[in-house]
DNA sequence: CCATGTGAAGTGATTCACAGCC
DNA sequence: GGCTGTGAATCACTTCACATGG
């Protein structure tokens, strides 16, 4: 839909998440334009990596001006595909299930949580944010019935692999993997991992480093 | 401590957490010994890429067989600075900084949060997971009295610089800021940045690039 | 003989520097 | 005059290919 040329880094992806809060938080302040190097020194990064960022998916600025912040904020929403509402289901309701499940920020930034599964007895009927955890068996039957193209994985590690499968067989396209393990899918299906040490551990060695 | 040579790339850190993740599923599998080929395939990257990866740190495997896999669980960790325990304090008792402090694993994994702060008196002397909320004024004796070197930044995002600026002042080493807002730090602090909605736009993104 | 460790080659992303435009 | 958009130059990371060593 938006891609001017062919190929677009992943570093690209990643600072667009960027621009987009830090222009949502200048909105919140009522700034209208910005030009590009404030708008990096916001961002902490290289003016110019912003302009050829923005290039991949078209020319949102005004020359000797800037860009308009709203519509700034749109372009990079819709670049992204996150200009519209996306269904979503989560696997494995334990703990981090559970959280995620009553966390309504999800909702509010357009990933509805549409249903949630899991294949132990006893966690299924339970309800957590008016959301009744189903059998993962009917999976594939409310993937189809509601256009669920995303899939939150929160199963043990070792069950990653099959709700995985599970995932894919039911003809979801994207998959967000907060289960500490790899998992291996078709090439069309995308992965994201999700690791909350990850973070941690570069803080760790870059700490200390410092020290030596 | 640990760097052999000078500069180690950010992605080869980031990829030290995946190969930790992978060793320590495969050791839970009975698995002792391991090569490059075998543990890059588990890791999805090049076999070459781990070995690089790794003689950044030292000499860890041995020619014609692989590399035993305890070790290299605890090469690794203590090339990150994560083979012992770290002090951490977390500031902004919201939601999410309650569901953190009720989360064990952090814990689990060497990362003890031993004190939580807020400045509204409203949270103050609530109690999560045994630790009681109390004033921001008291972060700096509770930073120095621990040796505390590693801060959670969990505030609403207006808030955010000014908690960033009460860990600084208190000596803090390292930021892991949840808070969805840029802060700025002196140099030698250093910030990591969990953003829970940026691999949901990935995701986003990819999906719809694919359609197209 | 097999797999590591590593310089050299290749690839991809970032930054520079300036032409183009408002 | 000021700021965007962009080819060219630089820098950083990845992969190759093989010498080294158990």
């Amino acid at each position: 839909m938006s891609t001017k040329s062919d190929h677009i880094p992943r570093a690209t992806i990643e600072r667009l998440s960027v621009y987009l809060q830090v222009l949502e938080n200048m909105q919140r302040q009522g700034i209208e334009v910005i030009s590009s190097g404030p708008l990096a020194k916001a961002c902490d990064v290289n003016a110019s990596q912003i302009r050829k960022d923005l290039t991949y998916f078209g020319e949102f600025g005004v020359r000797g001006v800037g860009y308009n912040v709203r519509e700034l904020i749109q372009s990079i929403s819709r670049s992204l595909g996150i200009d519209h509402q996306w269904n979503c289901v989560l696997i494995g309701v334990g703990n981090l299930g559970k959280a995620l499940l009553s966390h309504r920020e999800f909702g509010r930034r357009g990933f509805n949580i549409v249903g949630a599964f899991d294949c132990d007895p006893f966690k299924i009927g339970e309800e957590f944010n008016g959301l009744e955890v189903v059998c993962t068996r009917r999976l594939k039957e409310r993937v189809a019935d509601l256009n669920v193209r995303i899939g939150f994985l929160t199963t043990p590690p070792e069950r990653a692999q099959r709700a995985a499968n599970h995932l894919v067989e039911a003809g979801i396209k994207g998959i967000l993997n907060y289960a500490p393990a790899r998992i291996f899918v078709p090439a069309e299906v995308h992965v994201e991992y999700v690791d909350f040490f990850h973070h941690l551990y570069s803080l760790a060695f870059n700490i200390s480093v410092d020290k030596t």
